[in-house]
DNA sequence: CTGTTAGCGCGTTCAT
DNA sequence: ATGAACGCGCTAACAG
């Protein structure tokens, strides 16, 4: 590699002066214009690039931002790639690099957070879930000085100090069920997670009129699987419970529930229309393809990076978190 | 964050010294016991961790290693999260950092190639499938000196410059065939895209005495989703084909052929077994789950690490291509 | 057994 | 308009 010695030896000037050239940080002196010309195009002929080590020594800047990511949602749901990639595009735009891990549990998770403040990244990007242990790492963390942003599957921050990127689960229930109501669904049954998500189908139902049947509420609250869809529906069925309309919490659960009304002899979409959550990519091929909310995760990450960002370079304003809109994905099943 | 400087002012010793004892690098010579015994103490007190770019100048490594995902087999099938857990597994292990880079096509590849050679990362895995053009770029930079893993699809390296940790396609051809065929299988339909996958299954059939009917034999070369895989059922059917076993190329072309199956009243596994290949995390809650080869990509990625070390630190030292075996997963599809 | 010196490549005063 | 000198934190060669 070309260092600026080289390009300085060449033009028998001074190093310093090629490095202020190049990183246009002349002050109130300007260089002879064809000096700078000509220390540019050296510069490019010899195919010179900043050395990043030598750089961050001395800025103290390490130009990389970490990125540790809680497996966030189902298997096969593709919501890690999603955030990843928005991450990924807007780091490069940043021209920032990126050091990425996966973790699929706390303990990896506080391991991680121990390379942080050891001059290895400038901030940090934390996303999916988030236990309280590990919550309050990071408030030390942002404590001893590195910037924080979560992209959260939820729309409130951890804390102030903590701003997030997030989803308003409201918003997800009421798209789905808002969906349902106008293809004509009057007896919505609801497997039922995050309380924001119900809130969202409670509203949107009591808007329309329609009551909420405290017996096709089906408690999910910690299994996504598609056991859970399936579980659902078979207890309505046996408890000859009358449903034309099913919102699930995941894609998974409402491909459960799918696969167990087929099986009855059921009809998707004639019997039973059928929302699921996450857009996973085996919506499209799934035993009838599958209308879902998106979470947008590429927009999340983006936001991210871009908040993150903000942090580093302006360590003084503070942040506000935001959320990202989700969106109706319409297939067959509806 | 303390630094070498901290300790050696805190003990009243040289910087070389307390960095001799802490890298254990003493040469011939020994220091007091009760020294080293108290730099390590202190070190420890003091919370020193070495300054990863101050070393990455001098020692001109950067214990950072690039990896480079093109985005491997179809959405959802979680096969890029497998390969990134297998590498970052294994990267933590050998200490380094890793600069992940996930990209969609040849373009985005091309411009992450031009920020190898420039101080950044001591190595390159590649992964995924690559093309023509990329793979002449990854020679030239092996030649200019970086190292380069490939851990591709197939089993043969790219070139012998560039070692690869890959996947022998014959045997997962024959695996497959070969549950099918102790199943009882007498007709087997085959999705047809390399090759050596197709070599496989004639293997098995003609071991058995079975014959290979060219009319169950279904062109889907490039086209690896559920559509190829219902048409070629419906294409069979439609024919008249009998036929009572299947091997698709992917799990989302074995869905799509089980959903058409289904479609037309047909059951799986009764009337016909159904063989995917990835081992998606969908093929536990497809319509019938799915019996499918495993690609066994931690494995794959943590090999890779393994290779790309050895290539980084024993430069001189030629490496061999390896092969990862691929596992069966057997469900009820078959 | 330990310290001195030099230098990795760059950015930043402060002189000239 | 330009350059000399210093320091970021660390390692390595060489002296004692």
């Amino acid at each position: 590699m070309a260092t600026l010695r080289d390009i300085a030896a060449r033009l028998g000037v001074s190093e310093s002066l090629v490095s202020k050239v190049l990183r246009g940080r002349m002050g109130t002196t300007k260089a002879r214009p064809e000096l700078i010309e000509a220390i540019r195009r050296t510069a490019e002929e010899l195919g010179y690039a900043p050395n990043p080590a030598a750089q961050a020594l001395v800025r103290g800047r390490q130009d990389v931002i970490g990125v540790f990511l809680r497996m966030v949602g189902q298997g096969g749901t593709a919501q890690n790639e999603a955030l990843a990639k928005g991450i990924l595009a807007q780091a490069r735009r940043h021209n920032q690099r990126l050091l990425i891990n996966f973790c699929s549990d706390d303990e990896e998770m506080q391991m991680l957070c121990s390379l942080v403040g050891r001059n290895i990244l400038d901030g940090l990007i934390v996303g999916g879930f988030v236990r309280e242990e590990i919550f309050r790492e990071l408030l030390r963390l942002r404590a001893e000085g590195t910037p924080i942003v979560t992209a959260m599957t939820g729309a409130a921050p951890l804390s102030p100090e903590l701003p997030n990127v997030g989803i308003d689960q409201r918003q997800v229930g009421r798209l789905a069920a808002a969906h349902l109501v106008e293809r004509g669904c009057r007896r919505i049954g609801l497997l039922c997670s995050m309380d924001e998500r119900t809130g969202g189908c409670r509203d949107v139902l009591g808007a329309a009129g329609l009551p909420v049947c405290d017996e096709l509420l089906w408690p999910a609250r910690y299994n996504l699987t598609h056991r859970a869809g399936a579980e659902a529906v078979e207890h309505w069925l046996d408890g000859g419970l009358a449903f034309d309309g099913l919102v699930a919490q995941s894609d998974e659960q409402a491909v459960g529930a799918m696969n167990a009304l087929v099986n009855r002899g059921l009809r998707v979409p004639d019997d039973v229309r059928v929302v699921g959550i996450d857009d996973a990519p085996y919506c499209d091929f799934a035993i009838v393809p599958l209308t879902s909310v998106s979470h947008n995760l590429e927009a999340v990450g983006r936001q991210a990076v871009d908040m993150l960002m903000a942090a580093i370079e302006r360590p003084s304003e503070p942040l506000k978190s935001i959320c990202v809109e989700p969106m109706l994905h319409v297939r067959a099943s509806s």
